[in-house]
DNA sequence: AATATTGCTTTTTGATCAAATGTCAACCAT
DNA sequence: ATGGTTGACATTTGATCAAAAAGCAATATT
């Protein structure tokens, strides 16, 4: 009779599930910039461990396309240009609304709308660093109560891929300009009606896409890690 | 001026390279069964190489979903079952004619109709191997004409995941009923008809599909690598 | 009989090292 | 100067080994 009962994550993992999610979360939310390049060594020196977990962890990243691997090696965060944002986001305007409405009888509305509220702070006090963090925490909880396990680690790849790219946009334009679908989505939910969910959602992918196209291209900056 | 030039591939590939693409090649078209346990031990002997690069391999094909990992760190050809077809099917239905419609301009239609040849030969001949292999050629010769590659990498993703269950459909079932999409998907090309396009590599997903649900259901069977 | 426990085997995991490969800047020849 | 070559340095790659974890089956306990 001996559970640990870790509540959340994290302990007794193998290192490179915990490498694989600590670069993942710096992916959606830290400092990887595109174009950035990375290395095997100085992953595992700045987390004290071997190479043979690093391996595993970026390998798994680059099989996500959070990571870019060169012929010659060597690999980075990948660049963004037009025609990757168009394909991301195309694909974002097929899959998510699906995902959504296979969610609409099963999620919680209360934490959607918890997470709604902590956004709508974020936005206030012009934190990108939050409203970023809430902005996935609402759709993947939404997601998340659908039982389409493949159409969310496919959305997962996705925002994976547009986090680094977001984060620099949304860095240089602050968080106004932000109009908040989510609580037509919200709305939509409780309506139990599929069209205006949809709708909401397509809405929300497609005005982050003309905030995006609003912002001029940044310049390259390739780097190593730099320690925050 | 040194270019060793080698025609195709897997020359001179690092180790970890080469295993995942003939796991990948062995999982689409080899003898990987739903519900198979693999064993990192079990694939570095039958590849005479050290445990190391076969990690990166498999770590790889699991992000792809190709694999399963379990919670006890056991690997595992998934299983099927029907809300798993009906996913991934509905995420073809969404993806792949979108891919079709953007390689429509590009796509070499000689080649195609050669693939096709080849597949009206290997369905005479009630070879399933080639079947498989040349469906997978045409469709991919297809989605490879688009500048789509992050729409392509998912679409291998989802053959991926079925792969290791239509190849036990079709064992049982053979190559008849098998209506061939293809002629009418080219047809389309030449006319440059998106609309008829789209609706071709749909009726191709759905009558796979369809194939697919009169068949029963497959006992299990789980085991190390048989080595052929 | 049903459930725990124990010890043994298989498998996974992570660190380390040597070899291969790649990068980059200083150097040389034209 | 320009273009190519060389060698020092950094990085990746793959094998090996010890330790941890997990499975398995026979035994013991209630």
């Amino acid at each position: 009779m001996d559970l640990p009962q870790q509540d959340l994550e994290d302990v007794n993992l193998p290192t490179h599930e915990r490498l694989y999610r600590d670069l993942r979360e710096r992916l959606l939310f830290g400092k990887f910039r595109p174009g950035m390049s990375v290395t095997l060594q100085g992953i595992a020196d700045d987390h004290e461990v071997s190479l043979t977990p690093v391996r595993e962890a970026i390998r798994r990243l680059v099989a996500e396309g959070a990571l870019e691997m060169h012929g010659n090696r060597r690999i980075s965060v990948p660049e963004m240009d037009d025609d990757r944002i168009e394909e991301l986001l195309a694909v974002r305007l097929m899959l998510e609304p699906e995902i959504a409405v296979r969610a609409i009888d099963n999620v919680d509305v209360m934490l959607l709308r918890a997470i709604d509220d902590q956004m709508d702070k974020a936005i206030l006090e012009g934190s990108v660093d939050n409203y970023l963090k809430c902005n996935f925490a609402f759709h993947f909880a939404l997601y998340r109560a659908s039982n389409a396990s493949i159409m969310i680690s496919m959305a997962e790849s996705l925002w994976l891929q547009m986090a680094p790219y977001m984060r620099v946009v949304c860095g240089r334009v602050g968080t106004s300009n932000l109009d908040d679908q989510h609580k037509r989505a919200i709305a939509a939910i409780e309506a139990k009606d599929i069209g205006a969910l949809r709708a909401s959602i397509m809405e929300d992918i497609s005005s982050g896409a003309a905030f995006v196209r609003t912002t001029p291209q940044p310049e390259v900056e390739t780097n190593s890690i730099d320690k925050s």
